[in-house]
DNA sequence: GACGCTTGGTTAAAGTTTGAAACAAACCTA
DNA sequence: TAGGTTTGTTTCAAACTTTAACCAAGCGTC
């Protein structure tokens, strides 16, 4: 099968993006670690958890949720309760789990440093978009996340297991 | 001064945008660690030294090209010249300086995994979008590219120097 | 109710990235 | 041309990520 090579228009888009993916992520790095002290990916662990109801999720879900491996958030979650911004919690329903909580200092800092995280944000992305622009961008992304969605376990082999999560059990109401 | 928080079509735009950059990041690097052995970092730097010319650059135009820090290339020219993909040169002209070049082999490997690589980018981005979304990526990824390498070195405090970087001055003729 | 499979989470080791500091060659200037 | 500064690169330690086990609790079933 012969190769379908990028067109000379796609070519540039893609190295655009690839370029601007990079140094938005170095340069939102820099002002977090510099005004908050830790990375993005850490940050956005925070924000996740301030939204969560209790603000506080089950491992698993909160590693979902941001994208990233049960073991890299571990990691990461050891080091936000080192720095009291994030308590380990048992979970009562299922022996195995554990909740990532936020701590009222953990809100504090969230607080505090979402300003200048939100400046440097529109002044490196929204600040230079139109209305229209904005829209695409939403649209183009979406667009790749259900791509990349779809696949998850690259091959079942066998049948295709339409095999849907169930919603987290025990991170219900008060 | 009082934020300006994102508007709710921004903030979807935003998340929609940081997962996609991810899961993209985290596929591709997958499909090239399985089918050539390296990160996506590792493989772009390879594909940037094969359009140089010569096939080599300085370690700091490399570096540049790949929106990376020095030190960060050079643990990775490191490993790639370990694997014989990678051959360090010295600079005549600056003694400080030394090149990165392509190997044969390097080139073998680029040529073979490039298919696989372009067939990964399509399935996961310009298959979902029209050529008028492709467009709008690569304005939008250039005004973000454009506004972050503007600023550069924060503040200079005093006089504003419209410093220009001469260009390389040994990447030249045969 | 013991076997086996799945899920939730952690750990250990190897690999990578970062940021500051160190070095050396090149440059500038009095 | 000696002294200080800039530029190109590397080195080192600390922080982070990955990968592949690992353990323990739930689940299904025979």
């Amino acid at each position: 099968m012969t190769t379908r090579w990028l067109t000379g228009k796609e070519q540039r888009a893609w190295r655009a993006y690839i370029a601007a993916t990079h140094l938005l992520e170095d340069a939102i790095d820099r002002q977090l670690q510099q005004d908050a002290g830790m990375p993005h990916l850490y940050y956005s662990i925070l924000a996740n958890l301030s939204e969560a109801p209790e603000r506080r999720l089950r491992m698993t879900d909160l590693a979902e949720k941001s994208k990233i491996t049960r073991s890299r958030l571990t990691y990461a979650v050891t080091r936000l309760e080192k720095d009291g911004l994030i308590r380990r919690e048992d979970c009562q329903w299922d022996k195995r789990s554990s909740f990532a909580a936020l701590t009222d200092e953990g809100m504090a800092v969230l607080e505090r440093t979402a300003p200048g995280h939100v400046e440097t944000v529109r002044a490196a992305v929204f600040d230079h978009l139109s209305e229209e622009q904005v829209e695409r961008l939403e649209e183009i992304s979406s667009a790749i996340v259900r791509a990349l969605e779809g696949e998850e376990t690259p091959r079942p082999t066998s049948d295709e297991v339409p095999w849907r999560r169930r919603s987290s059990p025990c991170s219900g109401s008060s």
